[in-house]
DNA sequence: CCGGGTCCGGGACAAATGTCACGGGTGGTC
DNA sequence: GACCACCCGTGACATTTGTCCCGGACCCGG
């Protein structure tokens, strides 16, 4: 029997994986959860065999828990189910330890078999999305470009995201001048755009 | 038995709601479609008694959709089925002729009771959400606001909004400096969100 | 016919934004 | 030690953006 645990912040997705899912018989639900900072609790608690986690979530992201989660289970699987084959995500759940990843697109029966591959040590990864984030390389934002990009999600003035960071607004404007350059765009929403599209936020 | 037709990008969500809602003894799902083009023809083919629409679609959106099949099969009763519980949209879903309106949080199995309430000629709406669309009043953009803004999202620039909409750069600045106003925002890109947020876009 | 609304544009101005050059600091590697 | 990358900040500059003013066009309801 293997117990897995559900990470999933859609209500309905939710229950409607942890019905079908249910109905296999060599597996068992034993947690649902709806928050990325219940999930690495959960697993210590209830111990599964494999966790299938979201990425984006309300608190923690998945790749962070997934991490967190290799670190403190290592005998636990982690398989990781987005709505966006974005390359950065890929390589970021690798990097975090990773066994599998899957898109929302693409059919349900998919899911079963790659919660028993992943189970019996092999990787799961969509090749399409393999070549896509090898030919994408790696994140060239720094963490402070990072910060600030995402701090300027949503149009945020300078002045915002100075507060939100805790820097000076020229500082900020460097930072934001910096990411526009790597991600060769225009302008600051462009750039957070770029970012989002790879994974790099 | 109540013919339905489902509506759903995501393949994933699409297959575990199909799976689902067959295992209902009183349910057959006559249609599945991903894309909104293809709602009206397979339901004019396939005749079903409700039709379960996301609004968020490749090609065509679900609430427009909505509105042509209430016109052409006044029997087929629509429910839309929903990640953002944004008051324009459940707004423009009930101008469209939808009789119900979910979302996506919430547990399955208020689903195929709604469908059956549906199919009942009952109204099914979230009470608190049915209150926030009141509560936030009608879409205050003109038609060219709604262009205009539509046309900035991803950081364009003026320039570019203004070849994609046709219109001189001095009358889309005006015009997104009104829809900024209207919004009570302080820049275009928390004019989008905003307007994104209500559903006006 | 006279408002009032939307549509479309122009001009002028202040503010925000993006760019560049420049400083100094840290930490790591060869 | 020299080099490099990142960190943090300043100042100056051109461009873009947002605002407010002003026109004229149209259509509709009173």
């Amino acid at each position: 029997m293997i117990k897995l645990l559900l990470a999933e912040d859609q209500g309905m997705m939710r229950g409607a994986l942890a019905l079908l899912l249910g109905l296999e018989e060599d597996i068992e639900i034993v947690a649902q959860v709806g928050d990325g900072d219940a999930i690495v609790p959960k697993a210590l608690e209830t111990k599964p065999d494999v966790a299938l986690l979201d990425i984006e979530l309300p608190g923690r992201s998945g790749l962070d828990a997934a991490a967190d989660l290799r670190a403190r289970m290592p005998g636990c699987q982690v398989l990781i189910l987005t709505t966006f084959g974005r390359p950065g995500y890929l390589r970021r759940a690798m990097e975090a330890g990773a066994a599998g990843f899957l898109v929302k697109d693409g059919p349900v029966e998919d899911l079963a078999a790659a919660i028993r591959r992943v189970l019996a040590g092999e990787r799961v990864i969509d090749p399409a999305l393999a070549a896509a984030a090898l030919s994408a390389g790696p994140n060239p934002l720094t963490q402070r470009e990072r910060d600030v990009l995402a701090a300027a999600v949503d149009g945020a003035t300078v002045a915002d995201i100075a507060a939100k960071v805790h820097l000076s607004p020229a500082t900020v404007r460097n930072y934001l001048s910096a990411a526009i350059g790597k991600t060769q765009t225009r302008n600051r929403m462009e750039a957070v755009r770029a970012a989002r599209q790879n994974g790099w936020l």
